[in-house]
DNA sequence: ATCCCGAGGG
DNA sequence: CCCTCTGGAT
């Protein structure tokens, strides 16, 4: 099924404009309940005052809340971005560190925003589970958990570590744009003739196929 | 009304 | 485990 996902979606990696690692991460905190295009409006006003993590350290909180106010949130992700960035220079020589481990040590970052770190920005293993990432590998049998980082290492298992990221925002775009979470698009889904739930009541499609290998 | 690649805090 | 934080687009 990764291949038709990939089909669907063949460029998927990220959809947030950055220019180094530092950006990317400042941007994925930024895209919590926002739009990626929303994002890409403020991030160049942003990048222009704090092109770095020693700048934006000791950042005027005010003027980065002015910058940020349209991605929502912007009060919490002022004080997580000023915060993250303090974290990076105090703990990582004002570097990006590569490992998950570190980075959810860092304001403002879950694993989420980690794993979309490690597998955008440095090319290394990461697998982000959002909300459409575990309702769409619920929906697809590939999991039964509920729980972000049992989906996320259940998906690892099944997948090679290349694909990880790419399979996780194919996941995330099928997620938003067919499979939501109301009313999801059977007729155009292109995994239709081999998702389980397609047949469900809540579903209602045509006849049933047993799962099969990702 | 509902959705947008969550994370921190009580 | 629940709540809160927020504005914009459709």
């Amino acid at each position: 099924m990764s291949d038709l996902l990939e089909a669907e979606y063949p460029e998927a990696l990220c959809e947030l404009d950055h220019r180094n690692p530092f950006e990317l991460l400042a941007a994925t905190i930024l895209s919590a309940q926002c739009t990626d295009a929303r994002v890409n409006m403020v991030t160049p006003a942003l990048f222009a005052k704090y092109p770095d993590a020693r700048s934006l350290a000791s950042a005027n909180p005010s003027e980065v809340e002015q910058i940020v106010r349209s991605t929502g949130f912007f009060q919490a992700k002022t004080k997580n971005l000023i915060a993250m960035a303090v974290g990076l220079v105090e703990r990582f020589g004002g570097n990006v560190p590569t490992g998950l481990d570190d980075l959810v040590t860092l304001a403002g970052v879950g694993r989420k925003t980690g794993n979309v770190v490690c597998s955008v920005a440095f090319g290394l293993p990461g697998l982000p589970v959002d909300t459409h990432v575990g309702r769409l590998s619920r929906r697809l049998g590939l999991t039964t958990e509920d729980d972000p980082v049992k989906i996320e290492l259940e998906l690892n298992s099944h997948l090679p570590a290349a694909s990880w990221g790419p399979f996780s925002l194919r996941l995330i775009l099928h997620g938003r744009r067919v499979c939501d979470a109301k009313k999801p698009a059977c007729d155009r889904c292109v995994l239709e003739h081999l998702c389980p739930s397609s047949i469900l009541p809540s579903h209602r499609r045509t006849s049933p196929t047993p799962t099969r290998p990702i």
